[in-house]
DNA sequence: CCGTCGAGGTTTTACGTATAACGTGATGGT
DNA sequence: ACCATCACGTTATACGTAAAACCTCGACGG
């Protein structure tokens, strides 16, 4: 039989059934429509004060909570935002979700996030995954094939992090990911540099490419620069494998491995002190997205910050402005270069 | 005047109005009860294999996805957990997730997260926040605040690595921790370490609890040796800072440093560098937790392995259990301590 | 020839909320 | 004196689904 050790809380409590708007009104001695007005601040001039008080004086006694459910199913909406991203564990995307949450939750929004694909297996449908009724979406470009279930549905799409000429979301929130990558390049050029290797992630997304892009154009400024690409998967041990390669490969060593993200740069700098290379003498290393991990490491990564917790947020509001019909900002972040202990001027 | 900004969504869509369930009957010219009798599956018997056919069909043409809320409230459940844990930009707590979520998943669940209190202030109702009706909870005993706060609802609630004295929790998930400690300790004590460091967490939780009273156990066992506890925020920088006091203290310095958490190790690392001593030569550092940053830094931190994502599945197994009516086992999970190269003998 | 049964549905209801539509007595202006 | 207004509520309804209760028709046993 089932089980119910958590029933018996009041003891006289025959019916331990959660209380509802009628079960107010009825101790309040009121209609339960007069307590869904009461409750929902919509009785000005419609109710007296001195009923309202009662109302919700019965209502916290009784311990009202308004069924949410029969709630999003009245009102059609659910102030609910479904979040995309490829993995919580990578840091940047759990600042993203915090700083979107964070937002939403003063709204009076929730958001999901939807069930990471790794362990769940391709889910057949997996907008039923993600439980809640949803009211938008909002999807990091890295979730690839997420996405192309995601568009079939008519939900509103704010898209972070993605190709602008995008059509087909509604609104965008953007790093400005390109001059992050072009400061990364002139620093290292002005320090002297001018054999750079790219360690670039394997998986392939918009972000990825303009850190290539920008960083080939910012190097074609300064003469004689030669930049060598070689992707990886993101994490550290396949990182410094891939870089063990590049740092070994024929001819001229290269003096500066940049990479496209700090856990990329946290296998460069394991792969260079493997082969007793020192960071930043011999080989200088950078980093991208300025994680915990770049001041955890030695030396600590010279990198480009980017506001993650920001992404989330603009992400939140830009959604939160569709959903009420205005047009959201479209105006992209700027990101800023940190200088520290891993890049230096080139050995002589 | 009531504002319906909303109401006009689309320019261009006549209906965009989701299908329901009774379109999908019309459509298929039988009943909406029918339909939900074949797309809940239940239709064995009650429904001719052809007519479920055309039913599933017209559901495949309308692109028919169930309302949520509307089943929810029919249902009076979610098939929705709360998972309450501090911070998602901890790795542990987002590997937990990924592991309740995955779970979840699998039975049809969806898991929301508590919005976490920094960003949103204290919440008057912290349910309302996490938006969605739900289930039942599962919370790490680091969420302390968050907690009084729930055990207030009666919904059923399963703690993670939390005294399993503490009655009120419908289930418990445990690691044995205070297991990975004692080898952590022993592991010192043969290498020769008598003046152990204690760098703790700051957060007041009952598994900081364990580990403190476990290494001390543990280290009473071995001759002479002196065990000093200094408490810190769990971030590099302040670890850092309280790592270099202890290592600065009056008196003989210690030669070993055992960490609550590879991030209060990893500032550790960072606090012997600064004062010129080598990691492990001159000083051994030992983490707890092994998240990636373990093995990020350099020397690889001496740690204990959690099985992070094993709690969340746990976790989430025993919600089940406890919705079901079965009664959640309560095996606590292993850990095991993995040697790197942070530990060796103390300086002769 | 009647009662029963089973297959294959349909009708109806309830879930809890928000809100539009609808009283109702008292006040007030003319 | 009488309608208009107002202040304060109430009644009634719809949201979309799941499922209990109810029909209808043919077959079949006795």
């Amino acid at each position: 039989m089932a089980h119910r050790s958590q029933q018996d809380r009041p003891p006289a409590g025959a019916d331990s059934a959660r209380p509802t708007s009628r079960d107010v009104a009825r101790a309040a001695g009121v209609s339960q429509a007069t307590v869904s007005l009461v409750l929902g601040d919509k009785w000005r001039g419609r109710v007296s004060e001195r009923t309202a008080a009662v109302v919700r004086e019965a209502a916290q006694d009784l311990g009202y909570r308004p069924n949410l459910a029969a709630r999003n199913l009245r009102l059609g909406r659910t102030r609910t935002a479904l979040l995309v991203v490829p993995a919580l564990t990578n840091e940047f995307f759990a600042r993203v979700y915090t700083g979107a949450a964070a937002v939403a939750a003063r709204h009076g929004f929730g958001v999901v996030l939807y069930p990471s694909p790794e362990g769940v297996g391709p889910a057949k449908d997996p907008f039923a995954s993600a439980r809640a009724a949803l009211d938008g979406v909002i999807a990091s470009s890295m979730a690839a094939q997420a996405l192309t279930a995601i568009r079939g549905s008519d939900l509103p799409l704010v898209m972070l992090d993605s190709d602008p000429a995008d059509t087909g979301a509604a609104a965008h929130v953007n790093l400005d990911i390109a001059d992050g990558m072009r400061q990364v390049t002139d620093h290292l050029t002005a320090l002297g540099h001018r054999r750079i290797v790219h360690l670039s992630s394997a998986v392939a997304s918009w972000t990825f490419d303009v850190r290539a892009r920008a960083l080939h154009e910012a190097a074609a400024r300064a003469a004689g620069t030669e930049v060598c690409t070689v992707p990886a998967p993101l994490d550290v041990d396949s990182a410094r494998e891939a870089a063990v390669r590049a740092l070994t490969a024929p001819g001229p060593r290269p003096t500066a491995v940049v990479c496209d993200d700090d856990i990329l740069a946290a296998g460069a700098c394991k792969a260079a002190r493997r082969l007793g290379l020192r960071v930043p003498e011999d080989v200088s290393v950078t980093g991208f997205d300025d994680l915990a991990l770049a001041t955890a490491v030695e030396p600590e990564l010279t990198t480009v910050r980017l506001p993650a917790e920001q992404v989330g947020e603009r992400g939140m509001d830009a959604l939160l402005a569709v959903l009420d019909g205005r047009r959201p900002e479209e105006r992209s972040l700027p990101v800023e270069l940190v200088v520290r202990g891993s890049s230096a001027p080139p050995p002589v």
